[in-house]
DNA sequence: ACGTTATCTGGGAGCGTTCCCAGGTTCACA
DNA sequence: TGTGAACCTGGGAACGCTCCCAGATAACGT
């Protein structure tokens, strides 16, 4: 059943049908109503590769999420969030998802290759890349249109992408751990690879140095955004005895509480913790947390993405979305 | 940059191009290297609109999960360690995977309508049904290819699924209970509209009968799979004093656990809990639950469909994979 | 009445592949 | 040396759309 088809049975010619499908003008009316009859009557859909053949758009976006199988799930709701708010974006759009999940062990073809591979979609989101990722690279190299979300590796301005002030609302948690009466605050960051985790960390030193507070080395732990590291990170910190702990994520800060009621220490009596991200965890928790709702990202850059193919938006474009501090029981006793 | 540029830069002919990207056979040797050249040198990859239009094959399957957004992610992570186990799947034949997630909220266009819209998928895998389903409908209306995770709602013989023997394994928690002595056993089950709470309830039903208890129309709550579906459930059931749950899923379970908690008893001591899909919470939660590997029941999903599409199994096809009893501290205390 | 313009409709060409068939060469074997 | 099979190569046709152009008809102002 194609345009041919539809166009008999209605009594027209194809592209009579095809103005009637794409909405287009110089149809009369009663000509519509006739075809959109036959259509229907058929359930007719148009081929969507026949189109995208002559059109060169294809209405779908891929989405590449290269990390390993363990971050994807877990307690770590953040990529299913990330995903909800992009599929929402795109339905509104009536744009469909083409996702690609890292996995663990590469088996011959690298993630990046299969990403590159598959060509359908018209453009690409992609996240948590590190500094010498290598679909970061085939992507720029190849000239292909994308959106990171969270900031791009090495600072480029012909990289569009969405991001929360990473530094400033560091710094903000900072401002409240001292306001607080903290004095002895810590750290333990995510990835240093990934530019988001690095930017968190210089806002963590900025807001002591602008507390007036020294900067101790003991106090800053190197890690990842897993649970487990949050905890061998905070048995790590125990000995230096911090009254506060700032982790760069919220699934890091799970693991410092799981430490710490371990060690028999009280939130927030004992030791005040901060995440960031506000993932649903957080809540739960009751976990004092920096938040940019997950979702919002998403769809933040979804729409981007399909501004930018649409040719409504200059490429590149660069979004900064705000934050808030969210104060809960794990710094403020009730 | 078409196959036909690729031809001329290797001083050959545009079939002779195909013939080496489909590694097809009658290619000597010297003109298989030379085109090869020109293909890497070029970067070309053929267009997949223009080789859709032609093979009807995409290559891409599509993932529908037409759940509300707070199941999608939260507590639960099935959704994403099934997604993952496709993911996995796909990954290995060289397919792509496309996906839907409904929304909360359908702005005009329903999900079902939106998923069958983009008709790019040589197949779909969809989840979580209901008796009801618009999607399922209008699949079997139109004579879509899919497969089904969990068992379709009206035992239907023409659909290809996968799923686990839900009655038998709830049947074993049963056993397991009462070998362990409890005797007012209570169970909360998932959506009565999805088949798979409802063939746990008949199993639940079955092993009490076989071990001779009462069955005690109290000691059942018709539920969700949410948690705090899970904790009213548990909360409705204290006056009735069980010495042992079931509940239908493991998200269930953590409200069970938390209404438990905030009561102040003991489990197991007092309370027996048992949950269903070993999800990564149960193990954080020393839940005893029944375990069938969420990823593998994806992957085993994504594989079955692809060999369907591929002609290399016939359809329906359907596959009940094994269960385990994976018995933790909320049952048997260390 | 006549151009001029807006409205409507149809058909050819082309998007970039694969598939099929025809023709040419090479090779094994009688 | 002839003959059939296997091997190799090229080009036409088709997949089902959209885009462009040409032509027909209606509407309008002078």
């Amino acid at each position: 059943m194609n345009l041919e088809d539809i166009a008999r049975k209605a009594g027209v010619s194809r592209s009579t049908v095809s103005r009637v499908i794409n909405n287009e003008k110089y149809v009369s009316e009663s000509v519509r109503q006739r075809v959109m009859q036959v259509i229907q009557q058929e359930r007719f859909q148009p081929n969507p590769a026949a189109r995208t053949l002559v059109t060169r758009r294809s209405n779908i976006i891929g989405t590449a999420i290269s990390q390993t199988t363990n971050v994807f799930f877990g307690d770590n709701s953040y990529y299913p969030m990330l995903l909800q708010g992009i599929a929402e974006a795109i339905n509104k759009k009536n744009y469909a998802m083409l996702l690609w999940l890292a996995e663990s062990r590469d088996d011959g073809v690298s993630f990046a290759e299969r990403v590159m591979r598959h060509r359908q979609a018209d453009g690409l989101i992609i996240t948590s890349v590190r500094d010498d990722d290598p679909l970061f690279n085939a992507l720029i190299q190849q000239d292909r249109r994308f959106v990171m979300v969270e900031t791009p590796p090495k600072w480029n301005d012909r990289i569009s992408f969405v991001t929360v002030d990473n530094e400033r609302a560091a710094e903000g948690v900072i401002d409240h751990l001292v306001a607080i009466g903290r004095r002895r605050i810590a750290t333990i960051t995510g990835l240093m690879s990934i530019r988001d985790a690095y930017d968190r960390l210089q806002g963590y030193t900025r807001g002591l140095h602008k507390a007036g507070l020294p900067q101790d080395p003991n106090l800053i732990v190197y890690g990842g955004f897993h649970r487990a590291e949050g905890y061998h990170g905070m048995r790590q910190l125990l000995p230096f005895q911090p009254d506060a702990v700032f982790a760069g994520g919220d699934t890091i800060a799970l693991g410092v509480l799981d430490a710490l009621a371990e060690a028999g220490l009280r939130v927030p009596e004992d030791v005040a913790v901060v995440g960031f991200d506000d993932l649903d965890v957080a809540e739960r928790h009751s976990l004092t947390t920096v938040s940019h709702s997950v979702q919002r990202v998403g769809s933040t850059a979804a729409t981007l993405l399909i501004d930018l193919i649409e040719g409504q938006l200059e490429h590149p474009h660069q979004i900064v979305l705000p934050t808030e501090l969210v104060i809960r029981r794990s710094t403020v006793a009730v």
